[in-house]
RNA sequence: GGAGAGAUGGCCGAGUGGUUUAAGGCGCACGCCUGGAAAGCGUGUUUACCUGAAAGGGUAACGAGGGUUCGAAUCCCUCUCUCUCCGCCA
């Protein structure tokens, strides 16, 4: 969610930022403007209101206590009135604050100026790329193959357990997958980020919080005895632990990592992006979270991607980054890079990790704030 | 699943209808004192929104949500969570 403040003061650039989803961005704005004053208008009045039965209610109690009763009585009278306008008031309040918040909500992140202009995933930009693109042939045997040959996982016995999309690692297959979940726990720990075993479901609070409610609704497995949530990344849980939070300056930057697996229920994906392993609906992640003061954010993200660069390198993969175009960034980022890995039988670029900034977006959200230089007024944090 | 107890500020803890403007203590910050420190003394110490150039002022919040009342931390109802005991159980 954007922060009100900043809508208000920097109106112009916040539409300019925004435009690059290609969304009504002088619309939106101007909306959310528009809401913001009215509400405001009902909470001067209602605040004045309530002061005065404040007032009013101090008056009957110094009466009653000084054993004036009749007076009391004729002041009491005079409260039906007020109390009536006041009950009014604060349902209009209550209704405007909800158009306003429900309103926020619907409006994405604004990309950083760095963001290029397009729509799909062709008008990415590439920012480097490094390796060597193996020439394997025609006769390559994709991963689904290999998997088959070599015992390593199989889809079928996932199908027999719980449907598709839910793989079965087997013997050398689930060794690599342990390996490569230990490689990345252990490089980021190393790196100076605390390693957390988060729950492997949240409550629709925290799913809120970082903004898969409302916006991903359907795409969550949903347990609904218990209406608990089926985390789709550890980036959820893990956020999640400052929900609610005001830290101090010196608790600053919070560097964390955590593996967990994720689910996603990948409603409407199809064709070849699906083949194997590409996209299933349960898989490992190791997950890397910081918190950081605004001034510091661009420079980590960037430090962040050094760090992917770093594993991916002593993996010995072919990789390329990009960065996201307005038109295919998420909902919540204000700038993301996509790290991908050439699969050499598929012949194509696989997303293997996604970098982002959200600068305040998530952290409004979630009410996690820092004590900064402005002793008046605790900061977001990025 | 059943029974009982509980939820108050950064922490402990008082508070059963009207100076609660939340006592008292701990912690923290600043000042005084000191050669320096400790002790002692004094002052201050939540959050969100509104208003204001600022100083300041207003409103709300005592687990959450409703209700009673001129007035609720306090009384009533519902829910959530924690603890203790019992039952059931991979």
């Amino acid at each position: 969610m954007l922060e009100l403040p900043y809508l208000r003061e920097n109106r112009e650039e916040a539409v300019a930022r925004l435009s690059k989803r290609n969304i009504d961005a002088a619309g939106l704005v101007a909306k959310a403007l528009e809401l913001d004053e009215q509400r405001r208008a009902i909470q001067n009045e209602a605040d004045g209101k309530l002061a005065e039965m404040n007032e009013l209610s101090r008056a009957i109690g110094e009466l009653m206590k000084g054993g004036k009763k009749a007076e009391a009585e004729v002041a009491k009278t005079k409260t039906t009135e007020l109390k009536g306008s006041i009950q009014l008031l604060k349902e209009r309040l209550e209704n405007a604050e909800k158009i306003q918040q429900d309103h926020l909500c619907t409006i994405p992140n604004a990309p950083n100026s760095k963001v290029p202009l397009g729509r799909t995933p062709e008008d990415n930009k590439v920012v480097m790329q490094d390796g060597i693109i193996p020439e394997l042939g025609a006769a390559a045997k994709p991963h689904w193959e290999l998997g088959e040959e070599y015992n390593l996982f199989s889809l079928d016995l996932g199908v027999k357990l719980t449907g598709a999309g839910f793989p079965v690692y087997s013997g050398q297959g689930a060794k690599l997958q342990r390996a490569l979940i230990a490689f990345f726990l252990d490089k980021a720990v190393t790196t100076g980020y605390r390693e957390v075993i988060p729950p492997h479901m949240v409550n629709a609070a925290s799913a809120f919080a970082t903004g898969q409610l409302p916006d991903k609704e359907g795409q969550m497995y949903h347990a609904v005895a218990d209406d608990l949530y089926l985390i789709p990344t550890a980036e959820v849980p893990i956020t999640n632990l400052y929900r609610d939070m005001i830290l101090d300056d010196a608790q600053l930057p919070v560097k964390n990592v955590g593996y967990t697996p994720c689910f996603r229920r990948e409603a409407g994906s199809y064709g070849k992006d699906v083949r194997g392993l590409n996209r299933v609906h349960q898989f490992d992640k190791v997950e890397i979270v910081r918190i950081e003061k605004p001034e510091n954010s661009y420079a980590v993200l960037e430090e962040m991607v050094e760090h992917v660069k770093g594993l991916l390198q002593a993996l010995e993969l072919p990789y390329r980054q990009l960065l996201l175009c307005g038109g295919d960034m998420g909902f919540s980022s204000a700038m993301t890079y996509d790290m991908e890995v050439y699969a050499g039988a598929q012949k194509r670029w696989l997303e293997v990790s996604s970098i982002s900034c959200f600068e305040t977006f998530q952290s409004n959200r979630l009410k996690l704030r820092y004590r900064g230089e402005d002793k008046n007024r605790n900061c977001c944090t990025h």
